[in-house]
DNA sequence: ATGCATGAGCA
DNA sequence: GCTCATGCATA
């Protein structure tokens, strides 16, 4: 078994509350109140503690989904698909938990309140200190990227306004290129270091200028063009917007606000065995698409749930679709290339050839795929 | 930084 | 059931 059969939910004794009452706050923006405490970020030594941080007090032991996911309803209610961030229907929540072990944010952002105020003595975070003394220095400055080999942009969706006029310079609110694409995300991940925020904070402060809160997974994949052209598309306005407010705007921190969504549970990530992910990737090549039978004789053999094996797949294609795509190893082609002799990444031909991945470069790793033996049974860490 | 998961919208 | 955008949870 390589599943964690993980859902075995606890419920919790949580009588009344929560069970449909702790929806944290959709697309609000909480806007003039400044926080004179220092930042509460987690690499905050001492002093500043959770006053400001929420989303420590998560209860394990929740129903889980099973009560969304059996007793489901119909989904009958359809009808938005624009931007739906940190936002879901006031049916489901998801509790959301974020951390950033490397760092720690020097403040929340918080739109363009004016309000300069910093730890004067020593007792300040030294990124907030840091911050400070750069906002005097430095108000513009990007290293500009080489920007090298040239990718072929394809359009993923069937009608993409072509235009032949590119402005390399920065605000092009036109359909940008992947080149533009991935120097952009280089630029912008390189200026939010420096501003000393992370990328929680980003995806946090988007919401609180746009309303459209995003995660730090999203920010993280939009930098390492882990997305979609389109969405690469999508995104990069509200980035741009903030990058420019961010280095404009004289610190203005301010208290994070984020109620803890507790309660609800998903499903415990299931954690699939390498070697049973070896032969899913072989599958994989020789039929991309499964049908739900192949799906289930599939599933069988490995021992897995049918709808683990089916997401699988899906988030498998959903890989290959990234600008960035995966590398392509099969299970085959495996016996033993000298160092030296390396395969391309064949990818991007299918027989449904959808929307043609743009070109990518940067393979950084080799997968260690396994011999398919040892089968057993794997943790979910939980 | 990523793997597995959810959900809307579409067929 | 698929795609696509997005994220919790985890390594």
């Amino acid at each position: 078994m390589n599943i964690v059969a993980g859902y075995h939910s606890s419920a919790s004794p949580r009588s009344a509350a929560d069970a449909n009452e702790m929806k944290y706050l959709p697309q609000h923006h909480h806007n003039h109140h400044h926080h004179m405490a220092s930042s509460p970020s987690p690499s905050g030594h001492t002093a500043v503690s959770l006053s400001a941080n929420p989303w420590v007090s998560l209860q394990p032991g929740a129903d889980p989904w099973t009560a969304s996911m059996a007793g489901m309803h119909h989904p009958h209610h359809h009808h938005h698909q624009d931007v739906k961030p940190l936002t879901q229907s006031a049916d489901m929540m998801h509790h959301q938990r974020q951390q950033q072990q490397s760092m720690g944010s020097p403040h929340a952002w918080h739109g363009p309140v004016s309000s300069a105020h910093y730890n004067p003595g020593g007792a300040g975070s030294p990124l907030q200190q840091y911050h400070a003394a750069m906002n005097g220095m430095l108000a513009h400055h990007q290293a500009a990227p080489p920007l090298h080999h040239s990718l072929h942009r394809d359009m993923q969706s069937p009608h993409h306004p072509q235009h032949s006029e590119r402005d390399v310079s920065g605000g092009e609110d036109e359909t940008p290129t992947s080149d533009d694409l991935e120097a952009f995300a280089k630029q912008f991940k390189q200026r939010r270091i420096k501003l000393g925020f992370t990328q929680a904070d980003v995806g946090l402060a988007l919401g609180t200028l746009y309303g459209n809160v995003f995660s730090q997974t999203t920010i993280c994949r939009f930098e390492a063009l882990q997305l979609s052209f389109k969405n690469m598309c999508k995104l990069k306005p509200l980035l741009q917007k903030w990058l420019e407010e961010a280095d404009s705007t004289t610190g203005s921190p301010t208290s994070i606000d984020k109620i803890a969504a507790q309660g609800r549970k998903r499903k415990k990530r299931t954690s699939i065995e390498v070697s049973v992910k070896g032969a899913l990737e072989q599958h994989f090549h020789k039929q991309p698409k499964p049908s739900a039978q192949e799906i289930t004789s599939l599933a069988d053999s490995l021992q897995l749930e049918k709808e683990v094996v089916r997401v699988w797949f899906c988030n498998r294609r959903q890989k290959e679709k990234r600008m960035t795509p995966p590398n392509t190893l099969g299970g085959d082609m495996m016996d033993g290339m000298p160092p030296g002799s390396h395969m391309h990444p064949s990818y991007g031909h299918h027989q449904d050839m959808h929307g043609s991945p743009m070109g990518q470069h940067s393979h950084s790793h080799s997968p260690p795929m396994l011999s398919p033996q040892s089968m057993g049974h794997q943790l979910t860490a939980h």
